[in-house]
DNA sequence: GCCAACGTTGGC
DNA sequence: GCCAACGTTGGC
């Protein structure tokens, strides 16, 4: 069981529209950076949890929590020309990217920010926090993940 | 809109 | 393999 945080543009997709979605679930695709792929690929597990980060927006912070169900399988938007997610490198025989379903668990009584993250000594560690970060997928630790979810 | 900090690309 | 140029992310 491991625990992770993934970014979304609340103005592309928030965690309101994964609630709405039938089933409340969506394929996290877009993803296009090869860490995080990896990360998906390699390291997500069916039943791992995962903060969902509202980013680039009027109040940037994890907004609640969603359950990965699905393993790892190619993201089909790369292999479509009209998707702005197109990738001509990547093809059905020798797929590049990957994603993983998501599925809500709850939304926060209030969006934890990215400012008050950022006052707690005990995140200090916190990869999000890390300087120049930019990961959409990255792992939280196990005693972050119960810190933050104490401070809602 | 600005820009720091990265990641990627491609010439050599 | 180096590295300059370029593109992207994302907070502010």
């Amino acid at each position: 069981m491991n625990y992770w945080l993934m970014k979304s543009e609340p103005g592309e997709f928030s965690i309101d529209d994964l609630k709405q979605r039938p089933k409340k679930t969506e394929p996290w695709d877009g993803v296009r950076n090869y860490q995080a792929r990896n990360m998906m690929r390699d390291d997500m597990q069916k039943g791992d949890l995962a903060f969902f980060y509202h980013s680039n927006c009027d109040e940037p912070g994890i907004a609640g929590i969603m359950e990965i169900v699905s393993e790892a399988y190619p993201d089909p938007t790369a292999f479509d020309p009209e998707d702005k997610h197109f990738d001509a490198k990547s093809d059905a025989d020798n797929p590049r990217w990957f994603l993983v379903d998501v599925r809500f668990k709850r939304k926060f009584k209030r969006t934890i920010t990215l400012t008050e993250l950022r006052e707690h000594r005990a995140l200090e560690n916190m990869k999000l926090l890390q300087r120049g970060n930019r990961l959409s997928v990255m792992p939280v630790s196990r005693d972050e993940w119960e810190y933050i979810i104490g401070l809602e």
